[in-house]
DNA sequence: ACCTCGTCCTGGTTGC
DNA sequence: TGCAACCAGGACGAGG
């Protein structure tokens, strides 16, 4: 599921094909991937739009234009963008063609994505409402995660999924930091000490930049936009390890739920 | 303001 | 063997 680092590794890879490129056509055969459902409206919109940058916001990508347009594009569970036409694939929800003739596919199996295209002016607002601090920039310090939790009685984890906490966690993520900052789940989010706080800002770093490096963590679905594989499932401490043994002290990792999502996290070491 | 839960969606897996 | 039920979860809106 994309989460901050498998959306960065996505832009990282797809902007230099974006970037300085005209859109000449513009296909949505799917009616419910734009916001509002009018993808004629918003493909006859996006057609002679020329990609100024493609920059990332938490899980979405910004395809800013010259025009000082963006295009919002959230990939939810499944959506991949690829540097392909992927003709023929009954999952294609979107096609882009390019001046220099190279097309650029979306493809979405379960449809939860979402392509919603701003005027300028609107894409500053629409993010602030929806999200917090972005946790690689420097900005995020340990003092400005206290301040998001102070307060809060829900468990850590359900407050780290809410993007407003701060931008770009999700299942995977959050178990991971949880489980390097040996910190439990379902602790009340506001009761963290200084020093718990020092560690969840260093773990949810670390869970980050490892994702990034390792260009994110393909289960089923997440692809690079060429269709290789990530490879950060591979390090996985704690999500999806139901009855394997914590790398920091054997025992035998235990599986929950909070909030509706699977959690995952060592009852011996994290608290 | 904060919190929890239901909803959306489809393919793969599980259980009878 | 076949088929129904269940599971995966990000964002959002309803309701407490």
């Amino acid at each position: 599921m994309p989460e901050l680092p498998e959306v960065e590794s996505v832009r990282r890879a797809i902007s230099p094909a974006l970037e300085g490129r005209t859109l000449v056509e513009v296909e949505i055969p799917d009616p419910r991937l734009t916001r509002p459902f009018d993808p004629v409206g918003v493909a006859a919109e996006l057609r002679g739009e020329r990609v100024a940058r493609v920059d990332r916001r938490g899980k979405y990508l910004v395809v800013r234009f010259e025009s000082y347009r963006a295009l919002l594009i959230h990939l939810r569970m499944t959506g991949s963008l690829r540097a392909d036409a992927l003709d023929g694939d009954p999952h294609r929800r979107a096609l882009l063609t390019l001046d220099d003739g190279r097309q650029v596919a979306y493809k979405d199996v379960r449809r939860f994505g979402t392509w919603l295209l701003l005027e300028p002016g609107e894409l500053d607002p629409y993010l602030a409402s929806r999200l917090g601090e972005e946790p690689l920039l420097p900005a995020f310090t340990a003092k400005r995660l206290g301040e998001r939790l102070a307060g809060r009685r829900a468990p850590l984890k359900a407050a780290l999924l809410d993007q407003r906490t701060l931008a770009g966690l999700g299942n995977i993520y959050v178990d991971e930091a949880l489980w390097y900052a040996r910190l439990q789940p379902l602790r009340e989010a506001g009761t963290l000490e200084p020093d718990e706080l020092r560690r969840l800002h260093r773990a949810i770093r670390k869970a980050l930049e490892l994702g990034v490096a390792r260009q994110g963590s393909t289960l089923s679905d997440y692809r690079l936009p060429d269709g290789s594989s990530g490879s950060m499932q591979r390090e996985f401490r704690a999500y999806g390890r139901t009855g394997e043994p914590c790398d920091r002290c054997g025992t035998e990792l235990t599986r929950t739920r909070i909030g509706g999502r699977s959690t995952w996290y060592c009852s011996r070491c994290q608290h």
